[in-house]
DNA sequence: TTTCATGTAATTCGATATGTTACATGATGG
DNA sequence: CCATCATGTAACATATCGAATTACATGAAA
């Protein structure tokens, strides 16, 4: 199974946009992501809609994020994105007649049910402010500038 | 993503078995569970080297479960299927050069591991006794009685 | 020695996440 | 205005991976 790799995308991308002072392209992101900017408008077009970030057309465009980086949780941004299946294993039939599997379901589903509401509650605690408070202390160790040149493709 | 549904499907042949007075063929099991004998020896594959099962050769030959129910966990299937991975969502990049990129990882790899942790607990705790009971609970509470025929396609 | 069953490699099929192309919409600046 | 820049999206291409299928080898029992 091929993994979804859209929460970990825009969470590089978000934290990225914080960085910069005015709105930035899709185009930028996507040079910066090594991806196409038609990609990141798809991962993008959700969080707008829930208000997380804004978008601009024309000259000075671009994207900027609509709210204070500590008012925005992994989960807002879990969310924003379609709650996406966050399992990769799961049941072979879904609505089985029979009566063993039907059982074999219900343990998989609980034991996953349990699992799925310990992450997400997880991430409802963890805000874009701590991730960037992060990545500003690897900066600090690693004594590198912050500029998408040092750590990406040139712009 | 496809979800990888064999942790279910072995779950399912082998309550199917547990049911069963003498072996069962990879033919008779595929064709109840509405697959390809081949699935079935492959899923099969690895609880017959963790000793969860055994398969004879020619007449008479087939699948037996090789230890009481109650002390096959659904971590133990779960190892013996080579612990596929639990998740459908992941990273972007597993080794970024991007600090920001390795603070995002590095949050989403700390909430993922502790879900797994918890998915990995439970699954030890649940035995095939257990399930088998919650079946017969089940087929107590419909009426119907213990054969493949009444749930499956005729054998 | 024929038949039945597993063991396994190799290939095909199908689903889907991601990437790409093409074009429409709308904003800005000359 | 209108040329340019940027987003918005549909449509299509590609890559990956779980599952299914095919083909054939091995070994046990009648």
């Amino acid at each position: 199974m091929k993994r979804d790799s859209r929460l970990s995308g825009v969470l590089h991308v978000l934290l990225h946009m914080a960085e910069m002072n005015g709105p930035v392209t899709s185009e930028t992101m996507a040079r910066a992501m090594q991806t196409n900017p038609v990609v990141i408008r798809r991962i993008m077009a959700g969080l707008r809609e829930a208000g997380l970030v804004r978008s601009e057309k024309g000259h000075g465009g671009g994207w900027t994020i609509g709210r204070p980086l500590s008012e925005i949780t992994l989960r807002d941004i879990y969310d924003a994105l379609g709650r996406p299946d966050l399992f990769a294993i799961g049941n072979r039939t879904e609505s089985p007649g029979c009566l063993v599997e039907q059982a074999v379901n219900a343990a998989l589903d609980d034991s996953l049910a349990e699992a799925e509401a310990l992450l997400i509650a997880r991430f409802g605690t963890v805000t874009l402010a701590a991730l960037s408070a992060d990545f500003h202390a690897r900066m600090v160790a690693s004594g590198r500038s912050v500029d998408l040149e040092t750590n990406h493709a040139p712009l």
